[in-house]
Order: structure tokens, then C-alpha cells, then sequence
DNA sequence: CGGGCGTCAAGAAACGTTTTCTAAAAAACG
DNA sequence: CGTTTTTTAGAAAACGTTTCTTGACGCCCG
């Protein structure tokens, strides 16, 4: 409107009559400046309102103290919860966040973090993202300093944030089988996303030691959407020989399948019992009313972030570190004892 | 881990051959410069995998292709609808964006507005945000171009981009005057909020056109919470004359509501006609089952995203302009007839 | 045949910082 | 009092681009 002229550090040096090196440093509080000029140039800067400018200093410092962030699905009510952990340490690092969302699709993916790269992110934080493509691996390799979040590579060793698995399935299936469910139906993640393969890996397990049914028709090939959840249960339903119990993939899934139930006039947990993860806010709603194991989203971000920042701070030395999360089975409405 | 220096302009000029100059209006399709050494330092920049630094092209243009967006609380399901629809047209105009969450907090905002003007973003989009005190005006002053989305300013005229809170309302109120409603409880938004403040005009203005109960009792100040839910519900419970109809301020808002409902042993729709707002995706859910006002939330973004570029193209010429979307009355199981 | 013009390419300046290097003044030291 | 050291401040280079200016060359036209 009125001045549109960016006020700059040259600006602030002819006010103060001082160069702009010493601008510079008086600013930056380094280096040996009298305390004196130091306060003057202080003064001035800040009546004048000058910013620096974040792009400028990005140039010459080869570093722009901002990380991407990129997340599969923004829409997925578990993913802000993960990214407010990340923004609470980014933010207190003096870091800003540069968020994409990539929908789970790698071509998407592939651009945003080229654009990331383009931007000269310090580094990265993928949750649930692709990992394994030798496209993809480049970008990695270029980020330099990166981590995982629940997915992690099994081809690569990197830094790693993610969930206890084994143990989130162990409580999950021994609360279902000390309901006395011997047929549990279990709805698997994509094949690419190592959590999905390794909770299926535990429930497969845990079958054979509880010596429940251990049939492949019990296990559906799902994602994490609430339209998966709706074919698995029309799935389950369909089946001669249905399960008493559902583990879902996600609350979201168990969502759909709930929602499917109702439609299918069924009942939960009378008719099912139905099992989530995550714990999203609406699971505890009382419509909802969703037993779910519970991850905690905020603090895993939270560690993500301190990993991220740590490994760009030292500069990719050190092996690759991994950070697992322990899970809690919370319990509520959607599992009960098998009626038949 | 191998080679760390990402490669410049300068890199592919050696290697080429040519001068800097001549790389950049090769590669940029411009100026007058020989097909034939075009086509060779095209070549030359594609194997050697040459990006140009955004970061660099930013400080020298003077503009970032960057656009800030500011959403008061990402873990509002409506939020990443609105999310997407700037995204896809920015995306289409080759612009990133740089999204912060605020929460609301207007301490918050100002902190991410500066960030976001340090870092010289073209534009901002301010979805509920903030927008009167005059530290948020001088933000905004410098920013140049921005466009609000949900929220406007009395006092002043900007780019905006929202919905017919009049129509909207409107159509609520006579479906449920339809039901046969007399008294209808209306839950507000925030006083800052601008579309909190015209749907209860529109309510109160409503409520004498059809000559139902006019009653102060029947607002409840609250906000677009879960919490500020379950706290109307149990207000509207503890009346003496109780509603029999009640709008939530959105559907997040609505839910809560459902919620203290069932924990207070009270049905919907036999006890309470609930009727929301936004038409969030798990509304639709059977065991929510919202009937909800829904807002044309991608539409919006893109519209706002739109506006927002050919501002930033017209520099700032022109008055403001205002772009307001019809909204749907979409009937679910959550209205009925009153019993009483 | 000389001057103007069009085409192409190179050179140099600029964007706003930080940092390195240099210079001057002040202080310390013998 | 001269020399060295320390403190302070300024000049200049650099980061990686784009764009403005300059220059060389060939061609057309009077």
C-alpha cells in the first residue's frame, strides 16, 4: 500500500551509520562488538522494524533451518496429532516446517520432495511415505539427513521412529483371546507399509501361540481408509465361517467396517467385536465407542523431530538410530465375549 | 555421503561451456538464444541433474512462488478439504505452499505471519483467523496480498472468501420450521468470528420472520469445539423449557453435542433435532448420521487460492473482491419431528 | 562501402545476507 | 617511546540465480 519496499540490513547500516558487516554482528550478539554501538544498532533495527530477510541468509549459509514435513493423508484425523508433536520441537529448535501431503501416491511424492529439495530443506520427516524405489532412494540420499515415521525400509537401515508392533498385536490379540475369540479376522495395511507387515507378521505369530484358527481367509487386504473397512466387513460378513473378533488396520478402518456393520444389520460387539489403532479423538465418542490401541502420536512426532534435528546437527555421522514407541490397549465399547 | 555439493547454473556453464547468462535463458525458454545451443545445454543440465535453488532464484526475483496458509486448527476434519483445494491450484500455478497451524491463538498467528513474511511468501490465506488488531492489520499491510477465508473483518474490506451464512441459515431454520420446531436452540461461534456472527443474525432475524420462540436462553456462546459441544448439551439440558430443536456451531461441535446427549440418556432425533454444520466426512457415518448444512469446503479453497494469484499477478490493483459459496442442506437421520 | 539493425552470446550487476580479511586505533609490554 | 597485541569496525567476497548491458558478427539497404 504505502512503502513497499522491503526495509534492509543496509538500511538499518546507513541509519546507524555503521557498515553492514557490523550491523551484522551487533545483531547476531557475536563476534567482538562494542557493547555500546552494539545497543545503538540494536536501537535502530528495531524502531526501523527490520526482518531479516530468512531467504538471504538461507544463500549464504547454505542452510535454511526449515525441514519438510511430508504426510500421506493430512485428512487422516491421527496425522495432525503426529505433525503438532513435530511443529512443538521444530518450533522450539527455531526451525519452521514445510508441509506436504502427498495422498499416498509416490509420483506425488517424488515432486514434493524434489520441490523440498529445491528449497533446500535441512531435512525431512516422511510419515508413512514410500522408501524403497531407487527414484525415491536418490532423494533420499540428496536430503541427506531424513527420518521415517512408521514406515521404515527393509532394504536400507535409516533413522526410525515407529510403534511397538509386536507388543501393540500381543495385547491386542491376548485381550481378544482372554474374551475367548478364537476366530479373529485381522484387516492388513498395503504391503508397502512395514507396520502393516509386521502387525501381521505378530498377529500370524500370535495365532500359532494362542493356537486360535489360523486360516488366510481371516486376514483381508486393506489400507487405512474408511472404504476398506467397509469391503472387509462386507468381507467378513460374506464369510461361511465368520470371525467372533476384527483387528482394523486403523480407527479410520475400523471406522468403515463399524459403519458397514450397521448397514449390514449387524451388531458390535454383539455380533463382532471390532478392534482399532491409533486412538483418534472420535474413537472415544460414545457412538463410536471404539476399543483401539493407542499410539502416542504427539510424542512420536515430538522424536522424530529430536532425531531429525540431531542428525543435522551432526551432520550425518553416527549410525542410523531407531526410536520405538510402546502402544497402550485402551479399552471401551466394541469388544465383548463371543456369542457363539 | 558421496559427493555433498548440490550442482549450480555455473556447473552446467562449464561443463557446456557457455556462460552463465546463456545457461539460464537457455533453460528458462526465453530471450533470443540459438535452438541448437539451447537443445545442447538442455542436455547437458538434464545428466548432470541440474535443479535451480529456489532459494536463490527467490532472492533475486524478489518473489518466492511461495503462498503462506494459515488454518486455525488442522485437526478440524474440515480443515484439509479446504487444505486441498488451495493446493490443487497452487500446485496448477507452480506455487508451494507453506502451512501453519495457529490454534486459534492469536499470539500464535503473529508469530507464524512473521515467519511466513521473513521468508517473503507472495501471498497468505488466513482460514479463521484473526484479522482486526492492529498488530494483525500491519502484518497483513505488509504482506501485501492475502485473502480470508471464513473469517472477515468489519472494519475493513479485503479479498474474502466464505459462505451464505444468510441462505444457509435460512434453509436450516425452515426445515426445521417445517419439522414443526417452535423453539430452537442455536449454539454461536467465537464473537471474533465474522460467519459465527452473521449466522446468529441470521438466526435471530430467522426466528422473528417465522415467529417462533424468541428467546435469549436458546443461544449458547461457544466455539467449533468437541468440548463446547458436550458443555451446550448440557446446558440445553438443564433449561427449564428446553429446546426441541438445536444448530451446532459445525459438525465437530455437533458431535459433541450427540455425545453428552447419549451420556446424558437423551435420543436424537426423538429428544433434540441436531442440526450441524460443514458436512464433515464421518457426518455421514450411520452412527452419526448428521443431517448438516454442507459448505463447498475444496471449492472454497480453490476459490480462494484463485483470488489470491490474481492479486498477487495484479499487484495488488483493484478493489477488494468477495466470493461467497451457496451451501446444501444435506437431510440425514439427525432432525425429526418434535414429540413434545 | 559504411551505417544501422538483428541475432546471439558473454559480462557484470544485483538481490540481502554472513563471514573472512584487512586496517586502524587502542592497549599492553618491554 | 617503539613494538607487539588486542579490540573494534569497515571493505569485500561469496552464496546461486536473473536480468541488464555490452559486444561481436553478419546482413540489408541506401
Amino acid at each position: 500500500m504505502t512503502n513497499d519496499r522491503r526495509i534492509t540490513i543496509r538500511d538499518v547500516a546507513e541509519a546507524s551509520g555503521h557498515a553492514v558487516s557490523t550491523v551484522s554482528n551487533a545483531l547476531a550478539d557475536k563476534r567482538h562488538v562494542n557493547e555500546e554501538t552494539r545497543k545503538h544498532i540494536q536501537e535502530i533495527a528495531k524502531t526501523l522494524g527490520y526482518r531479516p530477510s530468512t531467504i538471504a541468509r538461507a544463500l549464504r549459509m547454505q542452510t535454511s533451518s526449515t525441514i519438510g514435513v511430508l504426510v500421506a493423508d493430512v485428512a487422516n484425523p491421527a496425522s495432525p496429532e503426529f505433525i503438532r508433536g513435530i511443529d512443538d520441537v521444530a518450533q522450539r529448535e527455531g526451525c519452521n516446517i514445510l508441509l506436504c501431503n502427498t495422498d499416498g501416491d509416490e509420483r506425488r511424492q517424488i515432486g514434493q520432495m524434489q520441490a523440498l529439495l529445491d528449497r533446500r530443506v535441512d531435512g525431512m520427516i516422511l510419515l508413512s511415505q514410500h522408501t524403497e524405489s531407487p527414484e525415491i532412494r536418490k532423494l533420499l540420499d540428496a536430503t541427506g539427513s531424513f527420518v521415517l515415521v512408521q514406515r521404515r525400509s527393509h532394504r536400507f537401515r535409516d533413522d526410525y521412529v515407529g510403534s511397538d508392533n509386536m507388543q501393540g498385536t500381543r495385547d491386542s490379540m491376548n485381550y481378544l483371546d482372554s474374551l475367548g475369540h478364537r476366530r479373529i479376522g485381522f484387516v492388513t495395511g498395503p504391503q508397502q507399509s512395514s507396520t502393516a507387515m509386521e502387525r501381521l507378521e505378530a498377529y500370524e505369530q500370535l495365532v500359532s501361540e494362542l493356537g486360535l484358527d489360523a486360516d488366510p481367509e481371516l486376514v483381508f487386504q486393506g489400507d487405512y481408509t474408511i472404504d476398506s473397512g467397509i469391503r472387509a466387513m462386507h468381507y467378513f460378513a460374506g464369510l461361511s465361517d465368520r470371525p467372533t473378533a476384527i483387528i482394523a488396520s486403523n480407527d479410520v478402518n475400523a471406522i468403515g467396517l463399524q459403519d458397514a456393520a450397521v448397514e449390514l444389520g449387524l451388531r458390535i460387539p454383539e455380533d463382532f467385536s471390532l478392534l482399532g489403532c491409533d486412538d483418534i479423538e472420535i474413537a472415544s465418542l460414545r457412538r463410536i465407542d471404539l476399543t483401539t490401541l493407542r499410539l502416542p502420536k504427539r510424542e512420536m512426532g515430538a522424536g522424530a523431530a529430536e532425531l531429525l534435528i540431531r542428525r543435522i546437527r551432526t551432520k550425518k555421522t553416527g549410525t542410523p538410530r531407531e526410536v520405538i514407541f510402546p502402544t497402550h490397549l485402551t479399552i471401551r465399547g466394541s469388544c465383548a465375549a463371543p456369542r457363539r
